[in-house]
DNA sequence: TCACTAGTGCGAGAACAGTTGCATTAACAT
DNA sequence: ATGTTAATGCAACTGTTCTCGCACTAGTGA
């Protein structure tokens, strides 16, 4: 029988906010199993049995961070609402404390924390998913436009330069991919491929 | 004085060996010193005191991996060459065992590995420039259309997909970012902007 | 109020990662 | 060949991570 009562909620609530804590004090590096339990003043045996190890911790952070009531702005054009989504992109992936560079790098040490990240990117771009559908209305881009296809050409520079390659900020990224998401977008480069639609050939590799 | 000779050079090279034969057998989260130095029938303190930890393994691999003649294909065509490109980055996201994925996991646990997967991906995109040299002679592409900005814009869906959000292949996922990036480039969304260009002002996010 | 038990605290200890000092080996120059 | 010394082998040591068995605390239902 479950008990989500008291003390189980309290030191639930307890050890995430030290997770959030240690985070922000001194990055993912150091965020380790003891710390967190010390700082929750809560024992480490208990951090191990409930949440296994440090992916589980931030998987369970994820998810509570999925719970907001996030909305993409509305800015009255496709082009408008692709920048300033990038925008918000480029400063959560370059903020300090890096907490979402630190929970990206966890995902490639614990499944919980990679299935955990996928839930939060699948919510996140369902919750862009107007922004096409306004764009569509608008008649800025043609019926059937695939909405992730584009979300994800619109956004996916950021991350693999930021995130993957770990370069800086370049002046004019996000502003470049947003530009050429939309462009593409109005040429019609994200309608559903018609059935029986099989990519050419490339000859010999 | 530095001793390249002998020894030294066959140690490095049984090292490697094993590091690349434990990530194949046991994945990255099982790669540690000891077992890569047993594998090695080498002590573990020569590898700490030459490669200092499974970064530094990692990094030598990576500066190894790009010591090879790899060019891209050249299939006639801009679409065909991006095609054929992803083609290859598909099949080496999506591999068993996960080798690249393995490394790229690795960038995200030491600064070594991350450098040198930076070095990797720059000298691979800087292989792959002429395919936009070749495009802009055929005249698929106006003249100044910049290499860098439409290679990622082709690419960056497939490792965004694949290495971050960890989904599975889509079936024509790596085609359509092809074709995106071949239609947006046609009508001029990578030539350079033009002097003092700045990102129209979203209004407020 | 009182038994029941999921969840927690505690300490011992195994397993693993990483370091240090010293002896030994073998590449290089002469 | 022979001495020099960079590189390696070896063993003992430190510190951290993680597990396990048992006692105990505090929600929960009667």
């Amino acid at each position: 029988m479950s008990r989500p009562g008291g003390r189980t909620g309290r030191i639930r609530r307890q050890v995430l906010d030290a997770v959030r804590a240690e985070l922000v004090e001194h990055g993912y590096d150091a965020l380790s199993v003891d710390a967190v339990a010390t700082r929750a003043g809560v024992h480490r045996t208990t951090v191990y049995r409930r949440w296994r190890d440090v992916g589980g911790l931030l998987a369970d952070v994820f998810d509570t961070a999925g719970d907001d009531a996030w909305q993409p702005a509305d800015t009255g054009s496709l082009l408008g609402d692709l920048l300033a989504l990038n925008d918000q992109i480029l400063a959560a992936l370059t903020e300090r404390p890096p907490a979402t560079m630190a929970l990206i790098a966890a995902s490639f040490r614990s499944e919980d924390a990679a299935r955990a990240l996928g839930r939060f990117w699948e919510d996140r771009y369902a919750r862009c998913e107007p922004i096409v559908g306004r764009a569509v209305e608008r008649g800025e881009v043609p019926p059937g436009t695939l909405a992730r296809p584009l979300l994800i050409c619109a956004t996916a520079p950021l991350y693999h330069r930021l995130a993957l390659m770990r370069l800086p900020a370049e002046p004019g990224l996000a502003a470049m991919a947003a530009r050429t998401a939309a462009l593409a977008a109005s040429t019609g480069a994200f309608t559903a491929p018609e059935p029986g639609f099989t990519a050419p050939e490339p000859g010999d590799i």
